[in-house]
DNA sequence: CGCTCAAATGCAACCGGTTGCAAAAAGGCG
DNA sequence: CGCCTTTTTGCAACCGGTTGCATTTGAGCG
């Protein structure tokens, strides 16, 4: 049903190379060919088929997004980031979610079936193997959010979840907590295996410094809540560092409908700044994860790899920045 | 570098069109030849080329997945139920994000380029025009949360606006507010328009009752929050019924920060239930959007009409139900 | 005006598959 | 075992493009 090239061909006069060269940035064609071309093009209203050049080209402009966050609401910018961006360069996202699926087999054949140029991993909370998964194939790969390596085997950007970890608690010590407590995502996330690590790292350096853990199952509302409502039953910290936002709003609510105020009663401290975090029913303070800059970062990285594929691995990092909001007492 | 047909086929010794058939539902292998090929496919980790196949059978399995919001966290819910239904039925979405794009043309040839088999546009506030332009280059096109129309030219699926208008306005009546007043969207999105219309079709209907109304800029936060303000400065309502429930949490911040409480002084009902209305810091009382349903059958819609490209168009409906929560004060 | 050389063009093969068709193989039956 | 029918198989053309190569065209110049 849609136009061909052949039609056009026929109709402008001219050979099925000179249309092809005509839609080729860089070919040679004279003007006066590229005139009639064009102008049976327009006419037919024809448009060249992206996935049959591919074919010959070897490039489909298509790049695998791959995630599972689809319940954190910072995804939802950064799903809009990442669109953009990637239209902007001329590529097109092939989202694929990844929540119900273990096997990085299983998302390397989908997406080597519609022979994706590049794809990007962008999660927190997916196991590296993803990432090396396609790189086994020999797909370019980005891990977006990834964890920070020293030794990359992967490309990873991203932010360095212990310097956070560390970032939180140099900033809850300056407000004057003694008594100090992390309460992490899920046990086995990286993020939150690191960021508990610096965490730790600046307390345990700390003397007189009460400090204690716990972790919620999911980095998720209903998930920070309940660990909160358990941990309000005996004895509280006097501040928390939570998991990340969602986690933080889940922990506020459980303490506020508990009767207690934040932050004279409690303090907490999140992470990501998702755009939720200033709203003012929230007000959190938190860490602000650039994900714009990792984002971009991210895509240029991909982009970089189209022309070199055994590009080195490399780990890129963008600092984050403690945003001042009202769930911390004043210094 | 990927293993092709040919490969395959030599090193099974059989005929390209054996393997080709080996790898096609339905059609006639002889257990043997299969066997051979399935091994040496296996082998060599072959995995048919879904982009080369689609050039003979005119199916990519490729959907275009179109909206501009990336603002709104319920669209975050949307994507999540849209890319794993369509993953779930063997296609996959291609994402295009229509944020700063008016033309519809543009959509359609990029769409066109990369040979979708279909396309859903996910917006209610996406202008028809960019639906209609699928459907006339013939491209199956479904609406869904488009406006509703009692004589649809395009598929539509989605809620009846005006519908939820009369049920946000009964629900106030119900409460007892009399000096109601209506805080729209943007004035030019149909959804506002419609929801406008049943609600003061039923205040109009009712005696006794003082009613107003204005407009946010956007469904955002900021947009709610800004015009709250603006309408606290001078004799406010009530009760607000909200465009939508983001304008709903900026139009609570805006009354909160104003040292009035909610729902004592002022009510508020909402419009989607987005995930975040039921946490208790926002505790939104609101009317639900039954997105999975909305979604399953627009996936449904879409791929009947794989089949049946000239399928009558049809608008489906679904019901909306108030959730009672703690922003209107009892009856 | 003829010559050289670069630019433009068309031919034909190819990308990785699918499929109609005719030939070959296998199965069924007396 | 031979004959007829059904199934399986391979050939070759095709899907909608691209591209290397040889040929033609045309510009530039003495």
């Amino acid at each position: 049903m849609p136009v061909t090239l052949k039609e056009v061909a026929e109709k402008a006069g001219v050979s099925r190379s000179a249309v092809s060269r005509t839609f080729t940035e860089g070919a040679s064609v004279s003007l006066k060919t590229r005139r009639k071309v064009e102008k049976a093009a327009q006419e037919l209203g024809y448009h060249p088929n992206a996935l049959a050049s591919s074919l010959t080209t070897g490039r489909t402009k298509l790049i695998g997004l791959i995630s599972n966050n689809f319940h954190n609401p910072l995804f939802l910018e950064v799903f809009d980031l990442f669109t953009r961006s990637l239209q902007d360069r001329g590529l097109r996202p092939l989202l694929v979610n990844l929540t119900d699926e273990t096997n990085p087999a299983n998302s390397v054949r989908l997406l080597r079936q519609y022979s994706v140029d590049g794809v990007i991993v962008a999660s927190s909370t997916l196991s590296p193997e993803f990432a090396k998964a396609f790189r086994d194939a020999r797909v370019p790969v980005v891990h977006s959010f990834g964890r920070f390596a020293s030794a990359p085997s992967v490309h990873v950007v991203g932010i360095d979840n212990v310097e956070c970890g560390r970032m939180a608690a140099r900033t809850l010590l300056s407000r004057g907590y003694r008594k100090i407590a992390f309460l992490g995502g899920p046990k086995e996330a990286t993020s939150t295996i690191d960021r508990r690590l610096g965490f730790f790292e600046v307390l345990n350096a700390t003397d007189g410094i009460e400090t204690s853990e716990s972790f919620a199952t999911a980095y998720s509302f209903d998930a920070g809540r309940a660990e909160m409502l358990q941990l309000l039953e005996a004895d509280p910290a006097e501040a928390y560092f939570c998991g990340d936002d969602v986690l933080s709003v889940g922990a506020l609510s459980a303490i506020q409908s508990k009767g207690l105020r934040v932050p004279e009663d409690i303090g907490i401290i999140g992470l990501n700044d998702m755009e939720m975090a200033r709203w003012e029913n929230i007000d959190l303070t938190t860490i602000r994860q650039p994900i714009r800059q990792i984002i971009d970062s991210s895509i240029e990285l991909v982009v970089a790899m189209l022309d070199d594929p055994d590009r080195y691995p490399e780990a890129r990092l963008f600092s984050c920045e403690v945003i001042e909001r009202g769930t911390l007492r004043p210094r």
